[in-house]
DNA sequence: ACTTTTGTCAACCAAACGGTTAAACAAAAC
DNA sequence: GTTTTGTTTAACCGTTTGGTTGACAAAAGT
């Protein structure tokens, strides 16, 4: 039980703690008791809480990240990266239920994270996206859309009811069991949704 | 300035404080300064910081929630009450918008706040709602749609581009102003996208 | 007129917090 | 087998935090 094996142990206690309370909420003592470590080598392996909390940011970030750049760049026709998309990224989130709470919380807390994260890593292909959608628009093999609207669309309906699920499991009167299976039914709907939204028929 | 105009003063100033910080990013004496009036008096209107916060939160609900209600409950046809909440939403959260980040993060860090709210606020609006949409599924008019998915897409696309604000301005690179104008257009928009999804042609 | 209530403030307090220190301990390295 | 290096701990520290106290003044009630 050596160092590297400590240093991985506090930053699973740390993830768990961070996505759950936010930085904010989240108290060094906490951490240390859930790794079962002492409190100073939280501060052995990170130097101070901003340290291990970006730890944390980044490891959450690395997980969203390749799958949507994975998805947007393969060159395929758009209802195949739409379908795609919604099952692949439903799928992860569901593994990682947290993560999307998470990053929005401690974005809108200091938008300045980021700040150009998404731009070097997706400008490229964000436009070669936005011109594949256009073109099919100017052929007429699709209703007129804006390509921003449609991705904030498919992305809302995707990442939405996680983020919102307390909200939506009281409304829709809905016990865990049966919200997973919504979630699960999910893959599928909204990209049919989406796909008959923009088909000319 | 007396004592009524004092308590407002203090709610409208712990207000703008938790939403933008939380409840454990937000600090007492924060909320004092911005108040412009001494610690002690936020302890005496109320009793404490959780009862100050429950205030707030409470304060945010009743903001989002009549307005919900009014839509649900109208008695219109289902294209019109699509409609009608995605720009009577679209515009209040406009002029709210720190909300519903807000309440998603509160009620991850403890989903026990609401509990039964919902289901007593809605329960029968809901299921007369349900009842409306399978009525068009069997009859024809509509795209066989799960009502819970529906009503899922609607809040999503309507709420989730304010929630995820940062992201989306850094993927789609829109600087505030452009932003702005993208929400603006998602009031109709939405409703575009859902009923065109929904009829058959 | 005086007594009580209500509103406001500066000073204070105990607890909790993130972080430090110094020493003990263990595993290599010499 | 001794020195050195990396790892772990308990005790400690200064600051910040939510909350309290007591003094005081302005209204309100009598």
């Amino acid at each position: 039980m050596a160092n590297q094996d400590t240093e991985q142990n506090i930053l699973n206690a740390a993830t768990a703690i961070f996505q759950s309370k936010g930085m904010d909420g989240a108290r060094m003592q906490e951490i240390a008791d859930k790794a079962k470590i002492n409190k100073s080598m939280l501060h052995y392996y990170y130097r101070s809480k901003q340290k291990l909390f970006e730890a944390v940011f980044k490891t959450a970030i690395s997980i969203m990240v390749p799958k949507l750049r994975e998805i947007i760049e393969k060159e395929e026709p758009l209802f195949d990266k739409i379908r795609h998309f919604t099952n692949g990224y439903i799928s992860l989130i569901n593994k990682h239920s947290y993560i999307p709470t998470f990053i929005i919380h401690e974005l809108n807390r200091n938008p300045h994270i980021l700040q150009d994260v998404f731009i070097k890593q997706f400008g490229d292909s964000f436009n070669k996206m936005k011109a594949q959608i256009n073109e099919m628009v100017e052929k007429g093999e699709i209703r007129s859309i804006e390509p921003e609207h449609l991705i904030m669309n498919v992305v809302a309906m995707s990442i939405f009811p996680f983020v919102a699920k307390p909200i939506f499991k009281s409304v829709l009167q809905k016990d865990d069991k049966e919200y997973q299976e919504l979630l699960d039914e999910r893959k599928t709907h909204v990209a049919d949704f989406v796909i008959n939204s923009l088909k000319i028929k």
